[in-house]
RNA sequence: GGGCGGGUGCCCGAGUGGACAAUGGGAUCUGACUGUAAAUCAGACGGCUUUCGCCUACGGUGGUUCGAAUCCGCCCCCGCCCA
């Protein structure tokens, strides 16, 4: 028998940042989660909660975090949690986030890219609370009758009601029919798992209802559903995505992510902040208002919100490092993580910069001499045909631009 | 089964015989400015050489033409509509 801190402390972690679009449905889902929290604290048996992942990609990014956070929160309170992976359901492509149809993948590929993304996933969940599942083991063994008799609890009005759906159906834009069955899957996912609550991006409720109704259909106790804001990728408006090309990896070098960080703009703070740090909401209302009123630099908000983040995956010593190798970046020094390249004798500059992976291309290297961006010991390089001369002994520096440095090692 | 439309540079997307390495937007990069690497403004953005020039590129292939991303044949792939 398992005890929990009182229902209403319950209550306020986890609803917060929980966002539906929605009032009513707030209200309704905030009362159905009470009603749980309290069952569970009178028979001592722990809610199952749990979120899907599609593993489309073999790395997490900031915004996979999110849910994970908050199924975090629900093991530090005693529940248990499911991390379930959608293998099959990868395999259809799911329809929610894109106005266009997904590439489908193969099973293979998919359990592939669940191997890394798992390890990852436990930087932020419980390893020893948590239970992984892969959703083909059930959805895979599903017959056609079970398909239809699945399908026959909804309506094609309903589908078509969906934003995306309706949005491309307007345009003449295909909509496949096996798009449909993603949310068949997925609310089956609930049954099987037989769920006491499901977590997922706002883009999911859809997805999340079609779990209800198939639950109740079942006869089994609907499941409630908390939904979270989307987290934007780099660019500042687009959802975060790998395939956008907007995403930030939790595995990716601390010094990349504190300045993919620092150089967010300003505006999406307040997202960044709400939906990945482990800072209280207070800590980030004073820290919006002292932006505000001008006693606080954007820069100097967006610095301890890229040594928060790097010290979530990496660890504070990790994030310490950064911050200093960002800071002295700045000044112009030379980081502490800067690639080094060693010449045996004199070298064209063209050719060194293309050798050491600062550029791809001959023309690449001229265009940003001549743009005034290459710099080699402090120095502006103005003659796109000099040499580096080869000085034993002696490191030089190259920079190229304001980030990029090689020092040059003489062998 | 029938009718129609489409495949262009990292992405989106103009361009229907020469003025096209190919408009525009996004992404990216550089510079200026700024308390930020944000915002804004300016520039760059296939490769080789940088002076002229040359090479590669608009699904594939074969043609027509002095000359094609643009026209024609065949092939591959994709979408919409009607049945």
């Amino acid at each position: 028998m398992t005890t929990f801190p009182p229902v209403d402390e319950q209550m306020s972690i986890l609803m917060r940042g929980v966002d539906f679009g929605d009032d009513l449905t707030r209200t309704n889902m905030e009362k159905e989660l009470r009603a749980r929290l309290e069952k569970a604290s009178a028979t001592g048996k722990p809610l199952r909660v749990y979120c899907g992942f599609d593993p489309t990609s073999s790395d997490l990014h900031l915004g996979h975090t999110v849910p994970l956070r908050k199924l975090r929160q629900f093991q530090e309170l005693g529940h248990e949690v499911v991390f379930l992976i959608g293998t099959f359901t990868g395999t259809i492509g799911d329809p929610s986030d894109k106005e266009s149809a997904r590439q489908q993948q193969t099973l293979d590929a998919a359990m592939e890219n669940a191997r890394t993304f798992t390890e990852q996933a436990f930087q932020v969940l419980d390893r020893q609370k948590t239970l992984v599942e892969y959703n083909h083991k059930w959805l895979g063994e599903l017959s056609f009758g079970d398909v239809i008799d699945l399908a026959s609890n909804f309506t094609v009005q309903q589908f078509l009601t969906r934003d995306n759906f309706s949005k491309r159906h307007a345009k003449g834009d295909p909509i496949w029919l096996h798009e449909f069955f993603y949310a068949l899957m997925q609310g089956y996912d609930a049954v099987a798992l037989n769920t006491d609550v499901q977590i997922g991006g706002t883009d999911q409720l859809f997805n999340l209802m079609a779990g209800r109704k198939l639950m109740e259909a079942k006869g089994t106790e609907p499941q409630v559903v908390l939904t979270f804001p989307i987290l934007v990728g780099t660019d500042g408006t687009l959802r975060m995505s790998k395939s956008t090309g907007n995403s930030i990896g939790i595995h990716e070098a601390p010094g990349v992510i504190f300045t993919k960080v620092l150089s967010l703009a300003d505006h999406t703070f307040r997202n960044f902040a709400e939906l990945v740090t482990r800072w209280s909401q207070t800590k980030i209302d004073e820290m919006l208002a002292e932006i505000e009123a001008g006693r606080l630099n954007p820069q100097e908000a967006k610095a301890q919100l890229a040594w928060e983040i790097v010290s979530i995956f990496h660890g504070d010593e990790a994030a310490n490092q950064a911050a200093e190798d960002a800071r002295r970046m700045f000044e112009g020094d030379i980081p502490s993580d800067a690639p080094e390249h060693a010449i045996a004798g004199a070298i064209g500059l063209l050719d060194l910069m293309n050798e050491a992976g600062l550029t791809r291309s001959n023309s690449e290297a001229r265009r940003l001499i001549q743009q005034g961006g290459v710099r080699l010991n402090g120095e502006t390089v103005e003659d796109a045909g000099e040499e580096i001369a080869h000085t034993a002994g002696k490191d030089q520096v190259l920079q190229v631009g304001k980030r990029r440095y090689l020092r040059i090692v003489s062998a």
